[in-house]
DNA sequence: GACGATGTAGAACGATCCCTCTACCTACGC
DNA sequence: GCGTAGGTAGAGGGATCGTTCTACATCGTC
């Protein structure tokens, strides 16, 4: 990836999560993009593959973001991710999970759903891989997604009920 | 609300639920309503209208699935909460909760973001109430939140893991 | 200094969208 | 029997959309 791609990536991860994925038009999109419609075009042929590569980026960033250098500790691993789900909703998410977006503006189309699958999927499994517990993957993915979802509604309060949460999950269960 | 006015909001919401917020022209809301096009015209005057309608039945047979004659156990209660939560998604909600895709499709509608606000908090004070932990509504919000969107990727799984963290929470808290 | 590759600017096309409007039908109270 | 309220069917306007295409600028290379 050149960096005309991963400019245009950049711009059309931005654009849809500033306004979602039905409002931006094409023209939109291309400004956000800062290129031409012609080279848009040359290097994402439709609108439906926009929407992609937005999301192909946005993974990426995303799991570096929340995974990249934890420390070695468990528990000190969960509180990390936690803190940084939080960051990142912050600062990159105050609408809520792209992912999901995407899929809720389009929910017949099979390869965003796929798209979504695979994110979530790598999500609980470096997730599960930190906490150390195996089969108890779909435990850290509800609390994240928990999380996530409670951010934009209730703020901090959301990230003190989750790591009270994944602290009760460890000492009883 | 007489007859016509709910077949017409139940027509909207079952529209919107499967084909997302963006995809379905008026015409298809017409078509689903079961109306002529002045009709829904004349009950919803346009199409933002529209939307707002399937959110607010959406809204009000939500709380009643969820919330209506509930055993008097707390901890029955939230298990049967739960339960219902996920029998929820199993039929009518398959594609996650409408309102987060609602607002994810128009992000800068603050009408649409006063009714998440409003459908959130109201569940979050039923959900509180049944507990009796007051000043920990954002804990079961944040759980039943992490099943809803978990529940379209795991299945009973997401109910499993969700029952475990409620019991957790209430254990060791 | 000509040239091909790669970029920009933006006009134009056909399709589709939301919404309005006309024309007609049916049921019912007086 | 007739007027009125409230419904259906569907054509049409004006705007916008996604996409393609033409015309021109720039830059590194031989």
């Amino acid at each position: 990836m050149n960096a005309i791609e991963l400019k245009i990536a950049a711009g059309l991860e931005r654009a849809f999560a500033e306004n979602g994925f039905a409002e931006p038009s094409v023209e939109d999109l291309r400004d956000a993009a800062g290129v031409s419609l012609r080279t848009l075009y040359k290097y994402a042929p439709s609108r439906d593959v926009m929407v992609r590569t937005a999301l192909e980026h946005r993974h990426r960033r995303y799991i570096a973001h929340v995974f990249d250098d934890l420390p070695g500790d468990a528990d000190a691993a969960v509180s990390a991710i936690l803190d940084r789900v939080a960051g990142w909703m912050r600062r990159e998410a105050t609408h809520g999970c792209l992912f999901h977006a995407a899929v809720a503006a389009a929910p017949h189309d099979p390869t965003l759903r796929a798209l979504l699958q695979s994110h979530k999927a790598e999500v609980a499994r470096r997730a599960a891989a930190v906490t150390g517990q195996a089969g108890r993957d779909v435990d850290m993915t509800l609390i994240i997604e928990g999380l996530t979802q409670s951010w934009p509604l209730y703020g901090d309060a959301a990230v003190v009920s989750a790591r009270r949460l994944s602290l009760a999950l460890r000492q009883c269960a």
